[in-house]
DNA sequence: CCGATTGTTGGATGGTGTCCAAGAACTATC
DNA sequence: GATAGTTCTTGGACACCATCCAACAATCGG
């Protein structure tokens, strides 16, 4: 990448270092049972250091999706008052395009291993939450009414989440995520049950 | 309710006492800002306490709403194979019917006040975790196809979820709750954006 | 009065996340 | 090569959350 000497202390670890010294331990011992010390050990930095690469505990499985949401979320906002459906599900699709596996896909998949089950739950809620407003946020600017745009969000944002987490489980391999993805978008346009 | 003397030591608090301490204490200080120590104290009795109470400082604010949620989504299980559209919808709403004002209408009104978005944001997104599962398991086992059962969880759970927020910052009089959650429920028979 | 029961309390423990000051390792410039 | 500026590491202190537990207090029934 960029062998560009730059000024200053060379670091001493890396994002991926960390996340792979915190992913064997999550798999070892589960993911409570493993301290923020335990990985720094590890890995070999202090625990201080732990926070120069990440927020907390939970941005090891979720900082690399995350740069991905806010990524298109940027793009979603810029299609301002004349979106339309195709428009957003385009916006949406960076989301999962070319999505290598990574820490979050190794505790989708070994979520029973990992003890971590009520954590991804939780944090996928939180995720679920941020991609759903912002999509409600562009519908109802483009005119769709109140609680349409909420619905409309929640389902969109339910087809990016529930097709990340089929994906990974079945080993996350093939290029199947987006084909995953596009079977979701197509089952929100008649839900059963009317 | 039930004056009859039991056993043991008298309790020293309640529930009600320790809610109406920290409501007030998130209103002036903020939720972030307001140690359970500092509800305990208000409220005159020992931090160990606390816990007998509640099992989180954010469980003075759910804990009602997911008592209502636990027992409807057992009503929800009973329905069983034979569940159709209307009957799950029956089973979901009395999550919210008589549904006082209590500490989450008031966190949820005063959101901005008591800087408690963000907390609210997570934890709604736990309850929708729950709700839209146990939705989806009784749609699946009904001989609905995985995806769409999983979308179809998501989408009620969004309407319960937002018609009580929708109500809650409106004022949380009337009874307009349920009316509220009728409107969500017709709009998803038809999305738009087809 | 006695035991059983139910609650309260303080202290200890281990973890998280924040903050900061001291210092180490590097680059560029004179 | 000294010096200054930059970037990063590190240890320590801190406030808080949540759990556990043993000691103790208040009530009941007999």
């Amino acid at each position: 990448m960029d062998t560009v000497p730059r000024a200053g202390r060379p670091r001493a670890s890396s994002r991926e270092t960390l996340a792979e010294a915190a992913c064997e331990l999550f798999l070892e011992q589960g993911y409570d049972a493993t301290s923020i010390v335990d990985i720094t050990r590890r890995a070999g930095v202090s625990r201080s250091s732990f926070f120069n690469y990440f927020s907390s505990k939970s941005d090891v499985l979720w900082s690399n999706f995350d740069a991905r949401v806010d990524a298109a979320l940027i793009a979603l906002a810029r299609l301002g008052t004349d979106a339309d459906g195709p428009a957003v599900q385009q916006a949406l699709r960076p989301m999962l395009q070319g999505f290598a596996p990574d820490p979050l896909a190794l505790a989708l998949r070994n979520a029973a291993a990992m003890g971590v089950e009520g954590e991804l739950l939780r944090d996928t809620g939180l995720r679920h939450a941020r991609i759903a407003s912002a999509i409600a946020a562009t519908a109802r600017s483009a005119g769709v009414d109140e609680v349409r745009a909420v619905i409309l969000g929640a389902a969109l944002a339910t087809a990016v989440l529930s097709s990340l987490r089929v994906w990974a489980e079945h080993g996350a391999g093939q290029a199947s995520l987006e084909t995953q993805f596009d079977e979701a978008l197509r089952s929100i346009h008649d839900l059963p049950w009317g």
